[in-house]
DNA sequence: AACAATACGGAGCGCTGTTCCGGTTCGCAA
DNA sequence: TTGCGAACCGGAACAGCGCTCCGTATTGTT
């Protein structure tokens, strides 16, 4: 396995410019984004990053392809610590609620990235899936864990339950909004009346 | 109270083609946001009242006060019925509950209204400040009686309460995405453990 | 050193919202 | 009825955005 990161899928090495200009646009994305959230124009990143227009589509053909490369690490942790807290945790209710707490975490430090991947229709298709694809499964784990335990009723889907946190924290930059409340009283409805 | 709606702040009266464009505007921007939803372009608007650009932006400066002359009477009719609900339910809470139900409904029926009235800070402030200023006293009396009467705990704001609600209806088109059932599930999360 | 293959940059297109102003229409008053 | 200024109208024009395209430059290889 020798540099796995400059490889395609032809197997033939990536020249040391594109890898450069990757690593700076990652860097300059991080930087723009937390700056002016994950909507900030093009044309600014490419910028940051020193890099015309091109440049930038070609290594990341949709902003969501962009914002999943900046944030990867941390919904790898995210989902990773899914069963972490499963095994570890007093009780499945718990570790639901933990994991929802780490989920909501990483969304509200993101400015409006909980906005853009509410729907997936809106030419995010790419980030939604992506954070489905790798996130729901642990969701549902957890989930249906409280449920066989009888702590939550099975009400909810666990695509609805993501979603309806995820759309919980829209709008939690204003401070008279806590969207950490308000998941807290979400979670606390899913509990089966004791 | 002559022909209110033809006067301006000024008390002269409005010339009888404006009028006619209001209307054709009004009727124009009605049937264009259940066709595209609210943020259907401006100029469709405009092109299907037969009108040009310049006249849709002096009678509504800003996409927020078409949106709300559109659905006021809407807001009006969900306004009102909080008192009636309050006086003619059989608890405050189920006051609350039908309210609330009632608040989704109109929600879910406009694409994507939901979504454009999430932090007041997109350039739709007028509208975030609208719905607030008429809903949010009748959201807070209906709460203050639940929680008043033992219902349900004073965990939440009114606002907080109006704002996950509007939060949770966005994405509502989906049909795996059932809006009312989370919004539920966050009303019973208020229930005041029995 | 010469040559493909690959990557780069940014001008340019199409689509938005928004402004601005010359021409037109309306309603009142004489 | 007619005249006139205020009010209104239309759409051209501007600015900001995402995205594409292609001539040019760079790179790794032979």
């Amino acid at each position: 396995m020798v540099d796995e990161h400059a490889r395609r899928a032809t197997g033939r090495p990536k020249r040391a410019d594109a890898r450069r200009n990757e690593k700076a646009l990652l860097d300059a994305a991080a930087a723009v984004f937390v700056a002016g959230g994950v909507d900030a124009p093009v044309r600014d990143i490419a910028a940051q990053a020193g890099v015309g227009m091109g440049t930038i589509y070609r290594h990341f053909p949709t902003r969501a392809d962009l914002i999943i490369a900046v944030y990867r690490h941390q919904v790898e942790a995210c989902a990773e610590a899914g069963p972490v807290l499963l095994a570890s945790s007093s009780s499945p209710h718990a570790a639901l609620a933990g994991w929802i707490d780490r989920f909501v975490d990483f969304l509200v430090t993101k400015h409006g990235l909980a906005g853009r991947m509410q729907s997936g229709q809106d030419g995010f298709d790419g980030l939604h899936d992506y954070f489905l694809d790798r996130l729901l499964p642990v969701c549902a784990e957890l989930l249906e864990a409280a449920v066989a335990a009888g702590a939550v009723k099975a009400e909810l889907t666990a695509l609805e339950l993501m979603r309806g946190v995820g759309n919980l924290c829209i709008g939690a930059e204003d401070p008279r909004y806590d969207a950490r409340r308000l998941v807290g009283v979400l979670i606390a409805g899913l509990r089966e009346a004791s």
